[in-house]
Parts: C-alpha cells; structure tokens; sequence
DNA sequence: ACCTGAACACCGTTCAAGT
DNA sequence: ACCTGAACACCGTTCAAGT
C-alpha cells in the first residue's frame, strides 16, 4: 500500500497585517502564472517567489511546502464550482425531474468548465499531457468496443451508437476514477455499481427503438 | 496555457539480448515496489535503480527520464483493463440492451479495479491523498444538494434519494473530467451533455415513483 | 551491446540574521 | 510581525570509461 508522510499543506501561518495578505495573494497569483505558462514540471519554489517578488524563505513561511500552493489553488477552485452548484440546485427547487435533470447536468458542467485553464492545469498535476494522451487513446479503443456491442442488440437499434458509445464510456470510466479512490468505502463501491447499472439500462432503452419497428418498416 | 516541453516517454532503446530484458523487467518490477512501499514522494531514480540491482545510467538507457517509469507502468495497466473490457463486449454480444447494461458497467468496473494497488498509485500521481481528500470532502458537499434538491421534486418521490445522489454526482463528476480534458474537442463536449442529460433523465425517471401515487396512499 | 558511477546543474527546504 | 538569501541535502540526468 502507498503510505505517505503526513504533510501539513494548510498555511503554516496566517497574514495578520495587511502587507502580509497582499504577500499571499501575490503568491497565488504567481503561482497561476507560472503554471499556466510553463506547466508543472517549470513550477519550482523558486520560480514562483521571484515572480510574485518575495524570497522563498517568505514564501515558506505561508505555505510550507511546495504542494501547499497547488493545494490552495485547488481548494479555491473547488470552492467556486461548489458554491455554482448549490446556487443551481436552489434554482431548480421544486421542478420536475425533467427539468431537475436537464438543469443539474448543463449547470455541472458549466461550473467545471470554467476557469478550465487553471482547472486543466491542476488535472494535469503529476503525469502533465502524456497521461492523457494514454487515456484517450485507450478511451478510444473501449468506446469502439463498446459502439460495437450495442450495434449488436438483439432487441434494439441505436440512431447514433457512437454518441450512445461516447457518452457510456466517459461516464464509466469518469465513474471508475472515483471507484478506486483509496478512500472509497466497499459499501459505496457496490451501491454505486447497482445505480450505474440501472442508469445505464434506462439510458439506452431511452436512446433506442426497438429491433421490431425497425424490421417492420424495412 | 499549460505549454509543455516535447519529452519522449517511450523506452529509448529496444533490448536486445536476454540479459537486457532481465534488466527492463526488473526496472519495471522495482518501479511498483517502491511506488508501493512510499509512494510517488519516495520514487526516486536511485531508489528504483538500487532496487534493481543496476545502475542509473543503466536505467537512463531504456527509460529516457523518471516519467518514461511511470508511463510504461500505466500503459500496462491500460493495456490489460481493454483486453479485459473488450473481452466482456464479445461475451455479450447480441444481448439485449438491458443484459449489455449490466454486463457492461460491472465487468469495466470489475477491470478497473483489478490491480487497484497499482492503479491507485498511479492515480494518485501528483498531488497524493491530499488532493483526493478535498475532492471527497467537495464531493460530498455537492451529494447533498443534489440529494436535497432529488427530495424536492416537483412530481415524484425517491425512496432512495442518497443512493441516487451518489450516483448522480460520481458520475457528473467523474465525466465532468473527462470533458475538461485539454484535448476533449468542442464538438464532444457538447454531445456528451446532451448525452448526459438523456441518461440523467431516464435515470431519474427509472428510480422514482410518481408523486400521485406517493399522495394516493396516504 | 550493455553496463558503471562520478560529476553537474538545479531544486526543495531551513534558519540565523535583519527590519 | 514580517522578510531575506546563503547554505544544505538531495535529486534527475549525463557521459567518458569499462566489459
């Protein structure tokens, strides 16, 4: 099992004079610039004192090591789309599931998607773009695989089984990222895989017609 | 944006005497063992090539940088997931649609999960636990106002409105991911929430009881 | 063809000294 | 209370020399 060191990544201190909270934001700000222009391998202490125009010594005074400052950034970030997504469910309070679903979906994605710069660079933490590129190709291969299993129906046809294949794929394997968290319970795991299995029932006897209407209009 | 140096991940040099794939495997071998034993904080160049039993420079000859260790063991992991999910499509093959659901979800979960030690390590890539706690911890923020707002609708009930939650927001999430991905093209991010609010709906549609019904026997 | 390991440049982190 | 920056330990990567 990875076992790790316990790492404070909170501030060590908290700024109680105004110059001190300037120096703090000026080193979030720094640190988005430098990561966005040079990505995570070109993100040294270093680098993001200079830019932000304090000494590291400063620097590590606020945030202790190096992940702290991604950790900050992360944790604004997630704050935001949070924050978005409450503010959505408030709005669509007491609508119908129609509407419930449609609304919940579209203001998700949304929320996710912008600041999708700062967002894709803290995904992109560790692996950067070659992580990526392995995924994508092997997403490809399984929605193939699975664009040919529904084409192959007994009972039904689908009018776009690449869309249909797309969008089962990327919710599974999205899902599966959060299946094999370390700290997903077992009880999650097994509870999740029932819905899911219901969800993708009901979403593909919502995409197709059945084989029977197709046959009969040939 | 995140602009990143051309690195070359693959294996620099093919072996191509026996002894030189002894070397490769136990490179390989040696990365998963001190990836387990301490995690990405601990995986260091010297640390795999003294578990080995060879040298650095010997290291550099068939993994051009410390990344290129990491890439070869995700893309077997990959690799094996796959056969594993393409192996289940022709397993059922001409099914109906609501055999394919279930076959399908629980042989990719069951894939993914397979290895989980190494796919968590690999996973974790980056920013460690850290991250993953602050995930969890937003994650379950935003359950609960799905949940709350599940619970309001407008025409019908659920009788298990956190499962459905939970469901929903893992695979919201999870997908949302994949669409913020650099490279997910414009045209697929907006097909897949299309897709997504189709699957949401027949979801919810599936897992609830109309409001009627609920009113009619009290 | 394959391997070695000293050497180099650079990075994260600390801490005594300053205002 | 806040800041500085030289100093330290260690890490990724290279390359001349070996078998």
């Amino acid at each position: 099992m990875a076992r790790l060191a316990t790492v404070a990544l909170e501030a060590r201190k908290q700024p109680r004079q105004r110059r001190a909270q300037a120096t703090v934001d000026a080193i979030m700000e720094a640190t988005i610039q430098v990561l966005l222009e040079g990505g995570l391998q070109r993100l040294t202490t270093t680098r993001v004192a200079e830019r932000a125009g304090v000494s590291v010594g400063t620097m590590y005074q606020y945030f202790p090591q190096k992940q702290a400052l991604l950790f900050a950034l992360l944790r604004r970030y997630m704050e935001k789309t949070a924050a978005a997504i409450a503010a959505s469910c408030e709005r669509s309070r007491g609508a119908t599931i129609a509407v419930i679903a449609e609304t919940l979906v579209g203001d998700f994605l949304d929320a996710k998607t912008t600041d999708m710069n700062v967002a894709q660079a803290l995904h992109a933490v560790g692996m950067e773009l070659a992580t990526g590129n392995l995924l994508d190709e092997f997403g490809r291969a399984n929605q193939a695989a699975i664009r040919g299993l529904l084409e192959s129906a007994e009972d039904a046809v689908f009018d776009d089984p690449g869309a249909v294949a797309f969008a089962l794929r990327a919710t599974l394997s999205g899902t599966a990222r959060a299946a094999t968290r370390p700290d997903a319970k077992r009880y999650d795991t097994r509870a999740l895989r029932h819905e899911l299995q219901i969800m993708a029932a009901a979403y593909l006897k919502a995409r197709a017609r059945p084989r029977d209407a197709e046959a009969a209009r040939r």
